[in-house]
DNA sequence: GCCGTTTTCGGCCCGACTGTTTTCAGTCG
């Protein structure tokens, strides 16, 4: 079992202790191990197995946790998760993600009702009768009914991240298929979207057929959808995810992987030149319709070279203009990993990073950056242990000591600085002077309206010492909607004032979207692609999502502030 | 349930809003 699927048992288990309304220290025990589990780089059954290790060394995990993972490790549960399961529906776990309930109101509605499900919930609420319990009305019954129809616009989507996870999973166990050649996926996740709905894999060689057969029986596939000669579906894992996977000649194989790429749009237009040009496109090739020759298909490059094009990268097919301007020789150069230079905002044990200073400036050296900056969280953001004037003008005035004792990599001073409901800076503005580098977000008060909202970040990137706007919309993704404002104008201004957006790259948010990045670019915006990161492996884990992003978005290196070499970036950032 | 002891029990991140009340519990970050 993996660390990952140990973790989400502990946290299910917690979730539903709160909703049984047990004891809260005893639950965040549960939610820290599941969370030091999930983060820890050796496998934690392989720990519990081996006689020569002890489990509770691992901090967090204590007698009681240690118990709780061999049994985990035998027989895939424990005893509380069955006591807890045998009280609540495992559907019961899907109310807490509606926004405006809480374990409280669940306990309350299950018993009172027997809410166990979001239809129950739904009813409920369109019966009028979530009022009639004790501290719930009106408002709330249409705030739940929103949030309702927002969590099943969302379901069955998958974050990126754990789509790219799952389809590296399979691909590794497939290549070892003798007789496979070639094994990739195409689709939303080729193309790199910020969720994905299902994975399409595709493989090629004389060992495609028998690929089928170990695909279909592959340990964690739980249910098989179909099984033909040259495709099988399968739903993945607990989460269930579909995945197809095609065998394909190789004469085929580029044809296949563009057409299973798509997206749909991009394929049609380009079906429509094909058609223009007398030639027929489909997923098995490039075809002339008077004599019926194949032109091309065993590659992707040669059927757009045959259709008068170069090939366009995954990342731009979305029908969005790139046939047009690869026809006219003008797709951008678009930005790639190794132009990264340094990473410009992460947190440290200082507030609610999961590593100290030392750690995540290691971790940036591994990568080769030039250099890194230090963002701690603000006072506002007081469960985080926020940063008041004190002590960010301490942390400087260290960061400059740290800095003449030459470490190979520059540190830079900064602060995530909490925006406030004015739109003023969570500090002062002189201890902002002291920092190098200021990244303004807003944590709090989001369901402000639109207009509101607006000034309120149009105030923000008015501050002398701000010099990113950290994940411009708040959203995170199949979790919450960013917060409305007037995203082009506030893009303008901080186009005036110098200010890079953020390309947040950690992939439970990408904020900025792809299509948003495009809309700034072509307001002269400039960006910082940055990961958030609160713990020394997400520098390296979350930078290739936000360059995915950024790619979505046409971008190109010189749009991005943190390509720049390190005494650019100085000059860039300096203060008037 | 974990941790760290002033070793076997007490502490464990906190502040503010929201919608409901009529003084505050629950939710959120």
């Amino acid at each position: 079992m993996q660390n990952r699927e140990i973790a989400r048992l502990l946290a299910e288990v917690a979730d539903l202790m709160e909703i049984g309304a047990e004891d809260g220290f005893r639950i965040r025990s549960y939610r820290n191990a599941a969370s030091v589990i999930e983060g820890y780089p050796e496998s934690i059954a392989d720990i519990v197995r081996n006689p020569e290790r002890k489990v509770t060394d691992v901090p967090g995990i204590g007698k009681g946790i240690a118990a709780i993972l061999k049994d985990v490790v035998e027989r895939g549960t424990f005893d509380k998760r069955d006591q807890m399961l045998e009280k609540y529906p495992p559907s019961a776990l899907e109310l807490l993600k509606i926004q405006g309930l809480g374990p409280k109101s669940i306990a309350l509605l299950f018993e009172h009702h027997q809410v166990g499900s979001i239809d129950d919930l739904e009813r409920l609420c369109k019966e009028q009768k979530l009022r009639d319990m004790p501290r719930m009305g009106a408002k709330l019954e249409e705030k739940v009914l929103r949030s309702i129809a927002q969590y099943r616009q969302r379901a069955g989507r998958f974050l990126l991240s754990f789509g790219q996870r799952t389809a590296a999973e399979l691909i590794d166990y497939l290549k070892q298929t003798p007789g496979l050649e070639k094994v990739e996926a195409a689709g939303s996740l080729r193309r790199g979207r910020d969720t994905v709905g299902d994975l399409d894999l595709l493989a090629t060689g004389p060992g495609a057929e028998t690929a089928l057969d170990r695909f279909t029986t592959h340990a964690r596939v739980h249910e098989v959808l179909g099984r033909g000669a040259n495709k099988a579906s399968v739903r993945f894992g607990l989460e269930g995810l579909q995945v197809d996977l095609r065998a394909l000649p190789n004469e085929s194989y580029g044809a296949a992987l563009q057409y299973f790429t798509g997206s749909k749009e991009h394929n049609v237009n380009l079906r429509g030149r094909a058609l223009k040009m007398g030639l027929t496109l489909n997923e098995y090739g490039l075809v002339r319709l008077e004599d019926g020759v194949r032109v091309a298909g065993e590659t992707e490059e040669g059927i757009y070279e045959a259709l008068g094009m170069p090939w366009i990268p995954p990342e731009l097919r979305e029908n969005c203009g790139e046939i047009e301007a690869a026809l006219e020789g003008r797709l951008p150069k678009l930005l790639q990993l190794s132009d990264m230079r340094g990473d410009l905002h992460m947190h440290t044990t200082a507030t609610d990073g999961r590593g100290t200073l030392e750690e995540m400036v290691e971790a940036a050296q591994a990568l080769g950056y030039e250099y890194i900056a230090i963002t701690d969280h603000s006072k506002a953001l007081a469960m985080s242990n926020g940063l008041d004037e004190t002590r960010s003008v301490a942390f400087a005035k260290h960061v400059r000591e740290l800095n003449g004792k030459g470490l190979g990599i520059r540190i830079l001073s900064g602060l995530e600085c909490d925006i406030k409901r004015d739109g003023s800076m969570d500090l002062a503005e002189d201890a902002l002077a002291e920092l190098d580098i200021v990244v303004g977000s807003v944590h709090s008060f989001m369901n402000m309206e639109t207009v509101e909202m607006t000034d309120r970040l149009l105030r923000a990137v008015e501050s002398p010492n701000l010099r990113i706007l950290g994940h411009p919309t708040g959203r995170i993704l199949l979790n919450r909607e960013g917060y409305p404002f007037d995203f082009e104008g506030v893009a303008s201004a901080a186009v005036r004032r110098g200010v890079c957006l953020e390309i947040n790259a950690s992939p439970e948010r990408l904020d900025l979207s792809a299509a948003m990045v495009r809309t700034a670019k072509a307001l002269g915006a400039r960006f910082a692609i940055s990961t958030d990161s609160h713990h020394p492996r997400s520098l390296r884990v979350n930078m290739p999502f936000g360059v995915l992003t950024a790619r979505r978005g046409w971008l190109q290196a010189s749009d991005v502030l943190n390509t720049l070499p390190v005494n650019e970036l100085m000059q860039a950032i300096r203060k008037p």
